[in-house]
DNA sequence: TTCATTTTTTGAACGGTGTTCATAATGGCG
DNA sequence: CGCCATTATGAACACCGTTCAAAAAATGAA
C-alpha cells in the first residue's frame, strides 16, 4: 500500500480518503476495510512503512565513524530532512492518533528501539559515567526535542519575525544541551 | 463558542462536528457558517480563544520575581500543565492546519510575540551580552522543544520503556541548555 | 401601527466521507 | 464438472461540511 504515502508526497492527508484510494489502486472500498479492518488501520499500515523510510535513513547516517557528538547531530539533521522532503507523509506519522483499538505491533516497536538505542550508545562515548536509565531518558528528551522544533518548523509555526532556519535551531539546541550534559 | 472547547474537555476533536455544535448551542448548521466563513475558521475561533488562556496562564507565572532561570521552568511547567489538562484542546490548537485562507488575526500574533519577549526577556538576564538576533532564535529553539516534549508526553509516543515523566525531561532539558548557553 | 426593507436564520439538497453486509464472483481441488 | 471456501463487490446507511433560495425576524420610515 505504498500508494498511501505516494498520494502524500504532493497533498496533505486530509485530501486522501478511502474510496480515492480504493479508485487508485482498482479495488473496491469495501474491500480495502475488510483487508485491513477500518481505514485507520490501513493509515496504520502506512505509517508503519514510513517509520521503516524514516529508520532506514537514519540507520545510514550512523554508519559512519566521526565522533558521538557529529554523529548525534547528522541524525538529527537526517531527521529534519525526511521531515522537509516528505511533509505530509511525516505528519500522518505522528497526527493519526490510533483509536482505543489495537497498539502497534511490536516489530515496529523493536525498531524504534533501536533507533534509540543508537543514540543511547553516543550518548554513553560522551559521558561513560551517565548512568543507564539517565541515557534512556536523555535520548527521549533529545529527540521528543528535535522533534518539536522539525514540527513547528514544517508547519512555520515558530512565529519568527526573520525567518529562522530549523537547521540552526537543532546545531544550537545540541550543542548546547551536550556541552553541559557531558559533564554529568 | 467557548462550547467548542468545553466539548473538547471530554471528547477528542475528531469526535466534534459543526452539526453537534450547532445542535449544542441551538443553531442551525449553516447559520454557523456564515456567521464564521466555515466549520475551519470556527476551529480557528476556538483555537484563539484557547492561546488566550495558555497565554494568561503562562502570563501569571511570569510575574513573580525569581531569577531568570526558575522564571523559565516555571513557564514551561505551565505550558506542560496545560497541555496535560486539556490535551484534545490543546492538540487541536496546532494540529488544525489552516487552509489556503486568511492569515491568523494579527493580534493573535501579538499575543504570541508577548509571550516570547517573556522568554527573550529571561534569555537577557542569564547572558547581558547575548545579540537580540540570538535571543528571538534561542528563544523559539527552547519552546519548541518544550513543546516537542509535551506533545510527544501527551500522545504517549516517547517509546520509553519505563514511563518517563514530562516534567523531568523539560528540567532537564532547561536546565543543561542553558547551562551552556548562558555562557556564550 | 403599518408597511417596506434589510438582516438573520433556516432547512432541504448536494456531493463527499467511512462502514456494513448480503450477494456475487473467483479460486482451488477432489 | 461440481463443490466449497475465499475474496470482492456495490448498494445502503448514517454522518460530514457546504450552498442557497426561501422564510422569519428585526429595523426604520411614514
Amino acid at each position: 500500500m505504498s500508494q498511501v504515502n505516494r498520494f502524500l508526497q504532493s497533498e496533505p492527508a486530509h485530501q486522501l480518503s478511502l474510496r480515492k484510494l480504493a479508485k487508485m489502486v482498482g479495488y473496491s472500498p469495501g474491500t480495502l476495510i475488510n483487508l485491513f479492518g477500518s481505514y485507520s488501520r490501513l493509515i496504520l499500515a502506512a505509517n508503519a512503512q514510513t517509520l521503516d523510510q524514516i529508520a532506514q535513513r537514519l540507520g545510514d547516517r550512523m554508519e559512519q565513524d566521526e565522533s558521538a557528538e557529529t554523529r548525534l547531530h547528522r541524525f538529527a539533521e537526517a531527521y529534519l530532512a525526511f521531515a522537509q522532503e516528505h511533509p505530509h507523509q511525516w505528519r500522518l506519522l505522528f497526527e493519526h492518533h490510533l483509536d482505543e483499538g489495537e497498539e502497534l505491533p511490536q516489530w515496529q516497536w523493536s525498531r524504534i528501539d533501536r533507533l534509540f538505542d543508537m543514540i543511547e550508545q553516543c550518548l554513553y562515548e560522551l559521558n561513560k559515567n551517565s548512568r543507564a536509565e539517565d541515557r534512556h531518558e536523555v535520548s527521549r528528551t533529545i529527540w521528543a526535542s528535535v522533534h518539536g522544533i522539525c514540527a513547528l518548523s514544517i508547519d512555520d509555526k515558530l512565529f519568527a519575525r526573520t525567518t529562522v532556519s530549523a537547521e540552526s535551531m537543532i546545531s544550537a539546541l545540541l550543542t548546547h544541551f551536550l556541552s553541559s550534559w557531558k559533564q554529568y
